[in-house]
DNA sequence: TTGAAAGCGCTACCAC
DNA sequence: GTGGTAGCGCTTTCAA
């Protein structure tokens, strides 16, 4: 005789209750864990609800608390190592908190975070946490706000959102960075970022609307300014988005006739397709070249050579987001918070003297 | 005269209706796009709607289709870039059918896993993306199936689970990879794997009970065999989780007095690793042992050498995957498929002829 | 084409 | 301590 296990489908507190034998304001009490019940009938509904293999609906429990127990995350592409990074902080922390997580991937792109916004909002979130792609681009966040979501900012802030903003000390590592390469030399530093601009070049740091690369790049000047460096606008290379515009853009520098002496990549992907051009040209690191990279990726400990970066608190970028934002989900109400992690120059063996002339 | 923007926390069906001046049916008719109205009505909701900035609560919906329009997603690591690429894979598809993405890491625990769906059943996902961390602790697995929830498997599979599959064909990449060493005169091969057994030692394939990495390894032990070569078990190493065990694994192999001649990586952590431990130790590559990675990470084609790998899929995993489950939410409701995706050996500069006695 | 009303499964409030 | 009952915001009959 075949024993059909009970088919789940819908078992709900009322058909608990009724094989409990209680009403089913009691047997949700005990259900949902709130409220008074005596330990007879608790004990009589556990076991009603093992038998029947009840499931809790968290749905119909997000209607009437108005809590859906799920946190919004946009980041850029959860395929980049940074991100993916910052959301296994983040989801730890938020599994720990009894919080889920609802993942989107912007692309870098304002309008498909925008959409992803309206989903998440749609879908009652109870928070936010984004790494904005633009920092100028912000109506959609700011309204999310002005709603009353709680938000955090991650690694991006954007001056005109007063919100919590957890990103890493960027304008200060890239100020040290620079420093020891002009004290090394050299004098004709590139700086390559994804972020790109209309025309995809760069004249002013006003271009940039991506918080953290913007200051970044504002050390990077404003370091080379204070050593009579002028017009280093001209080394800054944008829109390095897919791998193929990296290479050519790294190509073409390779290639110019006042090469530079030093690059700066502004995220781990940026640094590897410089490794990858500058063996196919048949150029020496750092002989020829000088290579730093932000973000911290794994294989930069194994190349040869070792490669210098800047390495960022990633994982704790994300657990910090997560727990400020989990703060006020627990009712907290600060003002906006700012935390700027630090962050810790990696010193190995891609950077050295500038050679020649310089 | 500040004029305060509406203050959007619950604008309701009711109050577009209101406010449009028809019943609640009809506006929910028109915000929900079905049924039918008449164009003026439409307009005149629409109007109100955006007046009103009124956001469709997706929660109230859910409760009333019984669809959620989200997926479920259980990894085993978020931050192994394995996953964020597969993941990418399935949060791209998954976006552009309409659905959401709830991610969650069960740190290749079962148990971990098994809260996992717990919340995701609770939350009433539409369908379920796993990527097991037991084949056989699985009853949780089959009790969601059984209650009629959709689920695809991720990379690995389970005889026991009748379900749809999307795997890379690991037996055959393992025993080609196998062959191309044994070819090269090797015959002291060792695979690692972060899979752990019970006492942390190998003794045969069905203590492996991931299903990607026993398929690996009974390739790789048939293709020994074929070869004359038997008792190979001993070569298998597992529970190489975390970098530190990974570390005195590898260690501990390369100080034995019978070193082996080659190494397969099972992941490209391992691989990384053991990139790093091979230099600690004066060891060359491929001088001195000869190394193959599962996974084509990004950084093995920069290394001196660059590291042969088996290129899969993974991209690919993760949309197939998605779009097996897509189709049945959308109503398809074919037996149970089992894809399996072609991996490709790309032979780079880590594998030579193995040296001396062997 | 439109409206009234009945739920979806749960929590919350108020009596008893 | 327990039970009745009124919603949460939406979709979905069923009549009009």
């Amino acid at each position: 005789m075949e024993q059909s296990p009970p088919r789940n489908t819908s078992v709900t507190v009322a058909d608990v209750a009724r094989m409990a034998g209680v009403s089913k304001a009691t047997a949700a009490r005990v259900l949902g864990g709130y409220g008074t019940v005596s330990e007879r009938v608790r004990e009589a509904v556990t076991a009603a609800a093992r038998a029947l293999n009840y499931r809790p609906n968290e749905l119909a429990r997000s209607m009437t608390t108005g809590r859906s127990g799920t946190i919004g995350v946009v980041v850029g592409d959860i395929e980049n190592p940074f991100f993916s990074l910052a959301v296994r902080g983040i989801t730890d922390i938020a599994r720990q908190a009894g919080f889920t997580v609802i993942l989107t991937n912007s692309g870098e792109n304002a309008e498909t975070e925008k959409a992803a916004i309206r989903t998440l909002l749609a879908k009652r979130v109870d928070g936010l946490i984004v790494s904005p792609a633009s920092e100028s681009d912000i109506d959609h966040l700011r309204e999310a706000t002005r709603s009353g979501l709680p938000m955090v900012l991650l690694d991006r802030g954007s001056e005109a959102l007063d919100v919590d903003t957890v990103i890493a000390d960027d304008r200060h590592a890239a100020e040290t960075v620079t420093r020891k390469l002009i004290a090394l030399g050299h004098r004709r530093i590139a700086y390559i970022t994804a972020c790109d601009t209309p025309d995809h070049c760069f004249r002013m740091v006003q271009d940039i609307n991506t918080g953290s690369v913007r200051r970044r790049i504002e050390g990077y000047l404003s370091v080379c300014a204070e050593a009579g460096l002028t017009g280093m606008e001209k080394w800054v290379r944008v829109g390095a988005v897919k791998s193929e515009q990296t290479h050519s853009i790294v190509a073409e520098l390779f290639r110019s006739p006042e090469r530079p002496t030093a690059i700066i990549a502004s995220d781990s992907m940026i640094a590897l397709e410089i490794f990858k051009v500058h063996r196919q040209l048949g150029l020496s690191i750092p002989g020829d070249v000088s290579l730093v990279s932000f973000h911290d990726a794994d294989w930069t400990s194994v190349t040869t050579p070792t490669v210098t970066v800047v390495r960022q608190p990633v994982y704790d970028l994300g657990t910090t987001a997560a727990k400020l934002l989990v703060e006020r989900l627990n009712g907290a109400a600060p003002a906006a918070r700012k935390v700027v992690l630090k962050s810790e120059i990696v010193e190995r063996a891609s950077t050295r003297e500038a050679y020649g002339d310089c």
